[in-house]
DNA sequence: GCCGCTTCGTGTCTTAGTGACGCTTTAGAG
DNA sequence: CTCTAAAGCGTCACTAAGACACGAAGCGGC
């Protein structure tokens, strides 16, 4: 019926890949925009929560689950879908390192895309997209969320190259350790066998430190 | 139909009342949470935009237009409205002075209620006045949204004054000038005739800087 | 086992920003 | 003229931020 309103959500999926920032996109096969890139969503069923149904869909697409997700924002132009009118509650994902993914049902493809080479893009979803982003860097700058796209062991060169691959630019080592230490990681015992260089400590995400503690600025 | 999803939009009314922070609050007639207090809101018309939504919601309550207003968050849980599944896009306002209202159609009452006194509220109404003092809160430490709840001319006291009752606690005077004039307000030829004390110097916010600005913080 | 390569890990100094703090000035009322 | 109330203003000590270079630890090849 036409006098109501369709609610979809659509998910915003990051993930690192060597010194790229990706993005997950699906190709449609169905009209509006079939053959065209979009991110990952879909209708939200009455009977689930709205965060319920970003988590359906990002499982649906990468079969991960319990990773951080958090509410972006709502879209609800009158003339966003040209099916009817649909607003959709947007999320955004972060998984850690690149997950190999597999067509679904409705796409032609699915593929990890970098942010800084995005394809034309239907509906609205470039623009989320491009909000994603700005989002993601704004909370990388004054938050810890970097840990997020990372393996749970990780060295600090590991992290500072994720912090610097979202935000574009290079960062001073020693003023980057410093910072992230004066935070909220816990070092580890084990050592790292790398083919190549010094060996480097591990890292992880310390359970009992909030990974949205709000603190000064760490990368101004 | 009970097959599809209900949007509504509710908006959170801040003022300021000589020292109090109050959120516009309004007594439903009717069923359900009748009688009880709840923020003002209505369902999203399918040819208006969320974002006309909530104007046209505000404009309702307190005929005033043109003023600040931003999306919060969309609170999409099953259960939160008794009638069926309903979704609500939040929107925070923020108005200058103390408006005078009147109960509209729908509801037995409207009153500005302070936040740090609020009512049992209908829904999970409680929750979104909440979230959006943490917002508000957020906000003025590292922007300069404070203006948006006073009159067009404000003197340098009004404005702390102002900030001092939304993150309720006191700032030192001369470390709040210093700070808020090394952003982005304007003087004024204007003296004060207060009936007390010293006349003070009036200032106006400059239409040529974006309010949103990102500072550093500016109270910690 | 020595050498060379690669990456890890560390400290100091300079500059800028933040926080604490009290007294003089101005106008109105009596 | 005096009193009262609020306005307006500057300094100093401390902390944070940014710039910057070299020795240490493994690994592989010879």
């Amino acid at each position: 019926m036409d006098s109501s309103i369709s609610v979809t959500t659509d998910v915003v999926i990051f993930a690192l890949r060597g010194d790229d920032l990706q993005v997950l996109l699906v190709k449609r096969k169905l009209q509006p925009f079939a053959h065209q890139w979009t991110i990952p969503g879909g209708h939200v069923i009455p009977h689930e929560s709205l965060e319920d149904a970003a988590v359906r869909v990002l499982f649906e697409k990468t079969s991960v689950r319990d990773i951080h997700m958090e509410q972006l924002y709502t879209f609800g132009d009158v003339k966003r879908d040209p099916r009817g009118r649909t607003i959709t509650v947007t999320y955004l994902a972060l998984v850690p390192g690149p997950l190999a993914v597999e067509p679904g049902p409705d796409t032609d493809d699915t593929e990890w895309k970098s942010v800084y080479k995005l394809p034309e893009m239907g509906f609205d979803h470039a623009n989320i997209v491009t909000y994603a982003l700005k989002r993601l860097r704004y909370k990388l700058e004054y938050s810890a969320v970097g840990f997020r796209m990372l393996p749970p062991e990780f060295t600090l060169t590991q992290l500072q190259r994720a912090y610097e691959t979202v935000l574009g630019q290079k960062l001073d080592k020693r003023n980057f350790r410093r910072r992230i230490l004066q935070a909220i990681v816990i070092e580890q015992v084990n050592k790292r066998t790398s083919g190549e260089g010094r060996p480097a400590m591990l890292y992880r995400f310390r359970d009992d430190a909030v990974s949205e503690v709000k603190t000064r600025r760490l990368f101004p």
